[in-house]
DNA sequence: TTATAACCGAGACGGTACGTCGCGTCTTAGT
DNA sequence: ACTAAGACGCGACGTACCGTCTCGGTTATAA
């Protein structure tokens, strides 16, 4: 079911993406669709854990390996799977939740919260041997922001893959940042992240 | 008309703006609407066109103001655009572009192309004000990704306005890779700004 | 305009008769129409009268020709008549009157009654001629439904044209009833014709 | 679903049958009715099949009777139920029939060629307890022609019900007619009946 | 070994919205 | 003054999916 409506979404989009087309690919009665998930949203969701998790995990550090092009490297494999099937279902999800709330706070609770978990730890441990402390975790996060910000935006709102050279500027940018600030976190209070 | 599609938006949501919906609250015939419109996409992305425009510009550069706090500002009431009902419309658009390849091509060779033109142009003259010379256009590009790109992935990706923290963050940011920038454009080939 | 409707009734059906038919068809607004004719059927009911009285008109009595003959003549043109265009358009007119009173009465007020007075006469004259005495109105109407009953009930409700054995023997019937009738209209009260 | 339709028929004409309308009369969705019939005209050819069979079978000869009469209340039963809800239906499709050429064949190929045989069976024995003698089917069609024929020209022509004087008239024709035919079916051969 | 229940495919059902057609009325330019 | 052109409010069309709801017909134990 979940390869029915993944095919489903590559060749005919996400509107394509119904119920009924589901059930009749996957050979199944609706009601046997609806005893296990709610909607179509909740199918995709499943296809997510089950497709996005490893191309976005950070790589363990080759320890010697210049963080920046470590950086680069994590911040490639990103923008590389927003091109993929799987990359494609996130994009198509992200977009949803913008017209259904539903469908936002499950996509946010569930999927990029845990996403966003395993990012933060990347990038946290990545910035700690870069500038050779540790890193305050609000400042982990709005640096997070300037890496992951500038992909999604060329693929979200420009809707074209995020190019090399955009990925090297924004590396520098953020590990310059990180190596800049001062003392972690201090007197900072206005920061909700 | 479109301030029929406006309500309903905010109202009801993406979904719960129907051609069917707008006839009525208009008090129109459906068939009059389409004779104007192809598509509830159609209509919102003039609303867009008369809504945004405006809350979007790029303020003249109150001269002699720190680049900096002028920076921050601009993005300020990006973020802040993004929170009001016409910034939902844009987001809803971007949203729904992610669902259905036509709307992406009229959102994109539309409203945003404009409005990238109109952003190049406001950081590229603030940029320009900022390091006392000209600014490579593809540079000027990369910061712009740079600058709205955190505010746009935590108003889609994460759905919750962008902080202050985060906004003064991103604008020293952009600033200090342009004044770092050694020679503008200078032997970079890969750009495909 | 009349041509117009005509055309389009023989080409594509009553159904396929509609005012923004005619005005393109015509080059005429729709508008214009309205000025002359309140709908369709009125258009209808012009040509009808321009194109039925003629071809349904009693032959002045050839004299000395047999009664029999020259009745089922008569009966063969009107026959003959419902194949043709014109004989289409009435046989329309008379199917859309079961749907619509105010076309059955618009039809039944015009060109049925003014018909139906030169049947009677028509159809009186010769029996007249053929029993030698004056025959009574009301006999006459019952004959007049006898001789004009089955071809309209093959047209209408069978669907095909009356045979000529069809038409030979309502003629002799009818013929027959009136030679043999003894009293012109004697004691009959109930008759409603 | 049938007497919903039936029942808007009799309220507003054929014309304020709707599918639209039935479907809310009759508290079901539009596709139910689609899942089941083409279109309102086999909405209504169903509900003649169900109302119209009985009311106008052949009674079984109440043996000694005279013919005459026999016949006479055998179009008379005709005629009252043209007048009646079941009736209209009938009337109305027979007039549909003549703007519509798929109505027309339905109709004709269902219900109105088993009415005909139907009503071939009756007058025919009728004809042989009357004669004496088996008579020739081609006789009895155009009998049966002869029958009806004033019937439904007075109901779809001159838009009232047939008068008792013309049944009676009609049906001492049509015996007379029977009786004095010489020897069945000799020597006629353009008959097409 | 049989019964009995859980589960399934199939698809009918009441709905909502779709995008289209023709209606009859109206407004607007152009001659 | 009258026209063609066509926009307008309207009501119905026939279609696509929605999510819910019976239906029989397997399996797959439990008696």
């Amino acid at each position: 079911m979940l390869d029915a409506a993944d095919d489903l979404l590559v060749e005919r989009g996400f509107s394509g993406v119904t119920m009924e087309g589901i059930a009749v690919r996957a050979g199944v009665a609706k009601q046997t669709i609806y005893r296990w998930w709610k909607s179509k949203v909740d199918i995709l969701l499943d296809t997510l854990v089950d497709d996005a998790e490893q191309p976005l995990a950070w790589r363990p550090g080759s320890s010697p390996a210049a963080p920046e092009e470590e950086l680069t490297d994590q911040l490639g494999r990103v923008a590389a799977f927003l091109q993929e099937p799987a990359g494609q279902v996130l994009l198509s999800l992200i977009g949803h939740a913008q017209l259904d709330p539903e469908t936002a706070a499950k996509l946010r609770d569930g999927f990029l919260r845990e996403q966003r978990e395993r990012d933060l730890a990347g990038l946290g441990a990545l910035l700690a041997r870069h500038t050779g402390r540790p890193v305050d975790e609000r400042l982990t996060g709005r640096l997070l922001d300037a890496a992951l910000g500038p992909i999604f935006h060329q693929a979200l709102v420009l809707g074209r893959p995020a190019d090399p050279a955009t990925l090297a500027t924004t590396a520098r940018l953020v590990l310059d940042a990180a190596g800049r600030e001062p003392v972690p976190g201090a007197g900072r209070s206005s920061d909700a992240e």
